[in-house]
DNA sequence: CGGAAGATCCACT
DNA sequence: GTGGATCTTCCGA
């Protein structure tokens, strides 16, 4: 049997064939991969907790609501493992795997990760101290990106080679994982309802609200 | 061209 | 629980 050391475990990236399936499919199986980031020397890796599906023109919470292509929604628009980073509130970045096809417009957020490798630095870059809140470092996709130094610049960058990376991870069991519905986005009158987030059950780096049941 | 709202987060009450 | 920060994008006039 070849042997395999826990650091290398794992991380042997997700191939773009993954990332080609219908969002909701890919949002679930995301969860429990690891999300690693090169920067310079350093590596900084999040286990994935929570994703949230956005499935395009039929979609109201979608960008690419009715079709839109327009602007940021543009840039849903490319083929399945590419990234879609977009900014919101004029401050938070949102990380975004983009699914299926070139023509769906259909992306998973990336809501919350657990510091794995380099939580250290994750803080630093978050601005806090060694307080042991958890979830404070990367329970929610703005606090996500900034854990991991994620801007604009990497809108549009494959997810399966340096610098960032979705990889292998530990893919967990059916009964780990619940669903409700979408975070801010009551605005999208029945899609506000679908329950197209996912997270770990129980899993207390997940960000607010909880989901039910958990 | 102006106004409004947003896939958020933080400080404060 | 409420409000402010800050800027891109959309929509109506």
């Amino acid at each position: 049997m070849a042997r395999r050391t826990v650091r290398s475990a794992g991380f042997e990236p997700l191939p773009l064939a993954f990332y080609r399936r219908p969002a909701e499919e890919v949002a679930r199986d995301l969860l429990g991969r690891y999300l690693v980031r090169r920067l310079g020397r350093q590596r900084l890796v999040l286990r994935v907790v929570e994703t949230e599906a956005y499935l395009g023109a039929g979609d109201r919470a979608s960008h690419a609501w009715r079709g839109r292509r327009t602007g940021r929604a543009a840039r849903l628009f490319r083929p399945g493992g590419h990234a879609y980073v977009y900014l919101i509130y004029g401050m938070h970045h949102c990380l975004n795997a983009v699914t299926g096809s070139e023509e769906d417009g259909t992306v998973v957020l990336l809501r919350a990760g657990e510091p794995l490798v380099g939580e250290a630095a994750m803080r630093r870059r978050r601005g806090l101290d060694e307080g042991p809140r958890p979830g404070a470092v990367a329970g929610g996709p703005g606090r996500l990106c900034q854990a991991l130094g994620i801007t604009t610049e990497l809108d549009g960058a494959r997810l399966d080679e340096p610098p960032l990376w979705l990889a292998a991870g530990e893919p967990v069991a059916s009964a780990d994982v619940v669903a409700g519905p979408r975070v801010g986005i009551t605005y999208a009158g029945a899609a506000a309802r679908w329950p197209l987030r996912f997270a770990l059950r129980h899993h207390p780096h997940v960000s607010r609200p909880r989901l039910r049941a958990q």
